[in-house]
DNA sequence: CATGAATGAGGGTTCATTCAT
DNA sequence: TATGAATGAACCCTCATTCAT
């Protein structure tokens, strides 16, 4: 799965070669094949892995995160920030080879994928609600926070002067800012 | 053109034959290489193509939008939003393909394409400067402002309820927010 | 034909593409396929030209030369060398590419081809029979004529040090020394 | 490797379809690109093969003929002659097709190859040098005996009159004459 | 658990040729 | 005379996959 997951990073799912997979694991093809059934299998075990893994992150972060919508919100973005620049390459397969999974995987894989954008929807929408969040566009907000985590993992280079911790920090100040965030009693 | 663009876009550019772009467009497969010389060169003219539209698109609004940082800022997302709204699909291509350009041609693309988030660069350091903006984090809300106008071409549905202007209104009021927009005098 | 001539040589008749040559002619596909009916023809039009200057060539020199067989080697000899020399390319083509003839046209021109080696074993038999060429071996001393002047075509560079002039010497001394060349009252 | 050797000689390189090949070797064509990397490859095998053999032949020829420059001269046509009469279709193909290799072979095959002609050079300029060889024109002799040797691959029928013997025989004879070699003693 | 050998389908591309103009 | 446009066949090659061992 790590030569797969290279092999794919650099070339993209349909311009990598199953025989280039399975040189960079130091295995034969048939070797390969005899672990996973086929390209389209590896790809799924890629992204189902990364995606549980970022889910089960975000399911701890938000349970330790108590009720608030702040600190709901603050979390969700530290777990997903966090996720992007720790399993980067994932992220990145996440982002650009779910379209090739095939479609009876596809419709599973998408739905749960997409049950995390729904979870933030919820987290901005109670903010709005309770009168913490007073953004007039909750639904491009919530677009927006997925759209610059996500970017997160084309540009993040570890070994530049940005630590994770100032990035955690700096997208949770931009989600407060974008959702309009209000201190109670701030009103 | 439009053949090879839909077809890239429906499965990408590896993934896509030349027989089925030659199919969709109504050509012979040689009739095609007869005004292409290959895959490649159908892709630089369709990256080519939709990067010259949309540089020349930002250039226009730019120039009309005067000095001030925030009207700056309003007709370089304004540009953006509608240009990802009404070359939606050449706005995908250009964010998913431009990976599958060759070395050559990838190199002064790359250059070309960068100039823009650096016109975006100056126009929220220009803002900051002049105490417009007062983000403390101008790097990171310029990647969040480019992050959020191409996701745009992910997910709009031009038949949905959301009109392009609203759209743009939205965009526009969250990219001043998230530079946090002070109204002079209001400071 | 010149642009025939020259693509045929460097790569071959397979090889060369009548674009080449189109190209190479500054003419138009279509125009050069006005001229000329198809790449076959374009062969045939070379060979044959080629086949016909080279017999004529080897006629006048034989019929200048009169009975003798010591001059009529020589003077096939002669004209032979000079002929790969000052129609170097003509002569590559001819030795490479007849090959290339389809069926109906090579037949024939094999015929004629041929008709020259014919001539230059009677010239031998007949020196042997007159006692003046003592080889015991006049069909090899014949295919060894024409071999080495064959392949004069392929190593003979006219910008080097050696002058057309000499090299028809010596060929000359080489084919009278390979028939045991005996002069009159030597024996 | 022996269906490329007949299919090449058949029809040429260029000509000559790796299918073709495939084919007549009853293998499909994977099963060909398994042993083989391409077309070119096989080209580079069957040239190799040949010219190893061929070296190897007029090497333990010549070791064995001593230091005598008749019977050096007599080894080196001996081996040559057997050699094109040995393999006739892979001289052919060596004359023929060496030109098709691509520029990284054709290098160091022809540097190599050119070895031989080098090595006959040197016999008959020793040759001469002793007074065994009385040829004015040595590098001529030197290249009309490779000459008439190399063509013997186009012309021996195995099934007609000759034998490898005479014809060993008398191309020895030739080249002796070409030569113009003096019995010692008989100057 | 691992391999070498084999396959058929399809890939991008080139080509000689034709035809309407 | 000359051309641009078009075609279908063939080309070399790569691929994901399978199977006997």
């Amino acid at each position: 799965m790590r030569a797969a997951r290279d092999v794919f990073a650099e070339r993209g799912y349909h311009a990598a070669s199953i025989r280039d997979i399975a040189r960079e694991a130091g295995l034969s093809l048939s070797a390969l094949y005899y672990y996973y059934s086929g390209k389209q299998a590896l790809l799924v075990a890629l992204l189902e892995d990364t995606l549980a893994d970022y889910q089960n992150s975000c399911e701890v972060a938000l349970a330790a995160a108590g009720d608030d919508p702040a600190a709901r919100l603050n979390a969700f973005v530290r777990a997903t920030v966090e996720y992007r620049v720790r399993r980067q390459v994932d992220s990145l397969l996440a982002l650009r080879e779910t379209r090739n999974l095939e479609p009876d995987q596809l419709e599973g894989f998408v739905q749960r994928r997409d049950a995390l954008p729904g979870l933030l929807q919820e987290i901005i929408e109670d903010g709005v609600a309770c009168g913490l969040f007073a953004t007039p566009y909750p639904d491009e907000a919530q677009r927006t926070v997925l759209a610059m985590c996500n970017a997160i993992a084309q540009w993040y280079q570890p070994s530049g002067d940005l630590t994770v911790t100032d990035l955690v920090d700096r997208y949770v100040h931009l989600s407060l800012t974008l959702v309009e965030y209000r201190l109670p009693g701030d009103r």
